[in-house]
DNA sequence: ATTCAATGTGTCATCGATGACATATGGTGT
DNA sequence: ACACCATATGTCATCGATGACACATTGAAT
């Protein structure tokens, strides 16, 4: 009975042929737009579902000089889940105005970057969204070729406009917090000095802020911080497979020392993660002795004890990215970017010192 | 000086105009086969360099019926870091070879995963990997397509092959670890009593084996299961936001019995990471007052304490996995699947009763 | 009867890369 | 001298969807 069965799908003009129109007929009924009587419509309608059609992306996609796609360059996927979930969102929304995502991770090595944008320009991307560019030449490759790039909560490099988030505000919270529960030697372990701002970015980066957030916060209580108390490394070293070392070594430091902090303030919750594993392992408990703050609220509810954290707003960064890019891509310009506000998260390891 | 300065990337016609040579000459440059002369060939990539020319992947997925994408079916990538892992190995080997991953998560839903396949039959995916497949009808329809299907680690229908992970032997090595430890009342907190098998699969479900392991692992030691200490139900719950609430539930109703138990093996590390909550919030600890052991090796190493935990092979499964629907995209067939082995990964969230 | 707009349908060049095929030149072997 | 092969390069149909354009037909308005 059935004898198109070549074992690709299906075409137009096979659609056409068993309809008994033509190609273009089909393509109006596809598209829902142009004359057609409702005669012509139906048997087009039922030749579609006969045969299976589905419409070829790539055909399609060379004639509108439009791929539907947009790239998302990451880092560090496997190991924190913020880049994880902000991909997830972007996404999410990318399939709601009949977009798909390409991810690449470049896990923070500048040569993967570039050639996965020498991928993405290949595809034919019709933009592309940075959650942590590296290297401003490789984002530059894109102007060129004129495909609209956005980058994501971190900006890295001034040759791509930016969606930011206040980490100050949240940031802010959490050591109003701390101070408000009666802390005065509040540690801060933060992220790679790398981000602490260094060259020519549009505006300060991510830890500048985290970092700027903790001294004005102390500041606000009339304290001023203690350079004993300050950790600044990594998030994560990448060789040890990706655990919280970092935290763990840092906040290990602290406890060692003869006056030791009665709050960590840590500005990534792997860090957060690593400080829980030392204090438990000095035989002290969270929150009882020591408070601990993460930041992200990414792996937070899943820590013992669960993670009071500034979070980031991952949905909105997503969503909001994807829309702008997409306007971009229609209009040729970015809308206005707003800045995003980080919010505390409160759950179970901080605790009043008058205990 | 430049006049070839259209907004999107230059063409194969626009470097053989520059490079004074035919398409065919371009196309025998950067294929690299057939004969050109060193001067054509050299003008060529002059050319190239020149203007910056990227192949369209549009045109030749069109041209050769190939897309050299392959689909990722994904099951809640943002809640366990499993499905992660597993999709960016796939994506690694697939970058080596030349192809790049489009990744879908259908979140549980059956609607979404047949949205998902139909997205990947549009795109023109030479395969699709399911890490999680949902519905078998869903399935089949890639099979209609000729598609290639292949399952990685959850194998939930006929309707394509899969490599398996042999759960029972890191389950059973778990078992064997607590026993020696001096272990009896060993608690078992397990998944979605829909992997527990049902229906016509291909051979037991993930679940199935690791319950099974369990039951050997008492029986080895002479002791039976005690229906007071086994706990089923799903991993996490995802309206709850993707916490770890499972476990932690009931691992709380395990601590409240009379006799509770001194061991808790958890098929996921998502509920082991509840199971710690609950622990600490009795005034526990562990492994001191009890032991847990989970199973992924995910989150393991970011928990507190420590995680032991069976190690999936992630890495093995997505390079693997990839490779096998790059045989069946070449050959046509599958090679033959191995059952990749779990393994015990000791860390420190188990100890000896003899305390 | 004539003009015009609305309705309905078909033809075909195009997007960019590819590879089958045709063609041309020079050198080697007999 | 001729046959033959290695080398070198160009022409063009093709993949499948799209949309500009042309062509019909019908009914209403003038």
């Amino acid at each position: 009975m059935n004898d198109d069965r070549i074992s690709r799908s299906a075409t137009l003009m096979q659609v056409a042929a068993r309809a008994g129109v033509s190609t273009a007929t089909v393509a109006r009924v596809l598209k829902a737009k142009g004359y057609v009587s409702d005669e012509a419509r139906a048997r087009v309608e039922a030749a579609v579902k006969a045969i299976g059609y589905r419409p070829n992306a790539m055909a399609r996609g060379l004639r509108q000089r439009r791929s539907f796609t947009i790239g998302h360059m990451l880092d560090a996927i496997i190991v924190n889940p913020f880049f994880v979930n902000v991909a997830h969102w972007a996404e999410e929304e990318a399939l709601e105005h009949g977009y798909k995502t390409f991810l690449f991770n470049h896990n923070g090595d500048g040569a993967r970057e570039r050639i996965g944008i020498e991928r993405f320009i290949e595809r034919r991307v019709d933009a592309v969204l940075f959650t942590n560019a590296i290297a401003t030449e490789n984002v530059r490759l894109l102007a060129a070729a004129g495909i609209p790039a956005l980058q994501l909560e971190r900006s890295k490099t001034p040759a791509a406009p930016a969606i930011r988030v206040d980490n100050k505000v949240g940031a802010l919270e959490a050591m109003r917090h701390l101070v408000e529960l009666g802390h005065r030697r509040i540690a801060f372990v933060g992220g790679d000095p790398d981000l602490i701002g260094r060259g020519a970015t549009a505006g300060p980066t991510v830890e500048e802020d985290r970092l700027e957030a903790y001294r004005s916060g102390l500041a606000a209580a009339g304290l001023s911080p203690d350079p004993a108390l300050m950790r600044l490394g990594r998030y994560y070293s990448l060789e040890a497979g990706g655990t919280s070392s970092e935290g763990y070594r840092h906040a290990k430091s602290l406890l060692e020392l003869e006056e030791r902090p009665t709050a960590i303030f840590a500005t990534c919750d792997i860090l957060a993660a690593g400080a829980l594993q030392a204090v438990y392992e000095a035989g002290l408990r969270v929150p009882d002795d020591i408070s601990v703050i993460g930041f992200d609220d990414t792996i937070a509810a899943n820590l013992t004890p669960q993670l009071t954290t500034v979070a980031q707003p991952m949905e909105d960064l997503g969503r909001i990215g994807f829309r702008a890019v997409l306007a971009a891509i229609e209009t040729g310009e970015f809308p206005e970017l707003p800045l995003l506000p980080s919010r505390l998260v409160l759950r179970r390891s901080t605790a009043s010192t008058a205990r």
